[in-house]
DNA sequence: CCCTGTGTACCGACTGGTTGGTACAGATGA
DNA sequence: TCATCTGTACCAACCAGTCGGTACACAGGG
């Protein structure tokens, strides 16, 4: 059921686990920047070093790899992104806020916009093709959103920004900004329009914010 | 050009237009919602009523048919939601814009998100594995993307809006957080996400604006 | 008025290559 | 010996694109 990974005492072969990870990490870097259905089986197992069967010892599908994929690109959010702004209890909320932002721009200049947003670029393709995908990306965005939301909430609670914000309208707002923004770099292939729109909505921001 | 059903001197074998017109037709609909890779040939066959031969006469290929596509999405686009608030020289440029934000906004009602932006899907899908289709794909979004520019210049000299406003950064920042918000409606499949940020939009604007 | 030649529009069977997925035999370690 | 891994050969379905052929409108020459 669980990946019971606490458990676990090393007894499997010790490539159990890095077989599953290599294919992991192959995959999800060819669709990241190929797409989900432009990437084939056989491109991830060149990539990977492992043969078919081996491939579909550790994944029943292709489906099934993609979801260990997106579980994959979540956590890596969670913790490199998206964490380490909202975690830090001495900064006020829209300081977080404008330092996800900042990260955000970050980790699109160090691929220079290349592949775009891992997510956002997975509903694009796939939330109007294949349910299962859909549902599982809406959770994710309404993991993200959610923490803007609250940040928001707690800005207002301590009088950082005032009434007229509505905390979850905001959030939205940001969230597709910041896809739109990444969506825009990728096309133009150019950093300086994430830079733009980051800036624009650093500007937005201070709209709510009181006695700047 | 126009139909020709009114002139008609069935010339040309009468359906000579009209099929080409059939596959276009039904191939923009089905791109539309199933993506480019993912919408096959046969696929479009069937729904047009056309036979595999009769296609290659008209398009060189598939890829030929996915430009004739993208110029027909464009027209539309132009035609349908860009001109129209633009063309009014009575209008003031912010109202102008104002006007193109909610289009976009009913345009989205109408399908209630589904499908998102054709354009927007057609980025996501392939500017990073197509680079015939990305640089068209630029080229439209630069169109786009003047056309505010040239409204929030017209907007700084008529003074409707402040120095701090700059054409260039804001005209990036309404495109992506339009495609952003597009994005987030689709996988949401929640019209009230996309009001919400068009809302927002509208505030930033005000931001700029001398004299509310 | 017929015969022949030509260009346009169209059809559907077929092809060669690719795809996701399976079968199975061999390896490895407890 | 048994369960866990892994490589290889294979398969049916599917894909874009090709090919040989049909139907027909329209010329022009006799």
């Amino acid at each position: 059921m669980t990946t019971t990974k606490t458990i676990e005492p090393a007894a499997k072969t010790r490539d159990g686990r890095s077989t599953r990870e290599a294919i992991l990490a192959a995959a999800t870097r060819l669709i990241h920047v190929h797409g989900y259905n432009h990437t084939t089986l056989d491109d991830i197992l060149r990539e990977s070093g492992v043969g078919k069967g081996n491939f579909y010892y550790h994944f029943k599908s292709k489906e099934d790899l993609g979801y260990a994929i997106l579980d994959e690109i979540v956590a890596a959010f969670l913790q490199r992104t998206l964490d380490p702004c909202f975690s830090d209890p001495t900064a006020r909320p829209l300081a977080q806020i404008r330092c996800f932002l900042d990260r955000v721009l970050e980790s699109q200049r160090a691929r220079n916009g290349v592949g775009g947003c891992p997510l956002g670029n997975l509903v694009a393709e796939l939330s109007d093709v294949h349910e299962g995908f859909r549902r599982r990306l809406a959770g994710v965005f309404g993991i993200w959103q959610t923490r803007l939301t609250d940040a928001l909430e707690a800005a207002r609670r301590c009088g950082q920004v005032g009434d007229a914000c509505r905390p979850d309208a905001v959030a939205h707002f940001l969230v597709a900004s910041l896809e739109g923004a990444i969506l825009l770099t990728k096309l133009t292939k150019d950093i300086s329009v994430m830079e733009q729109c980051v800036a624009e909505l650093g500007r937005y921001l201070s709209l709510y914010e009181v006695g700047v």
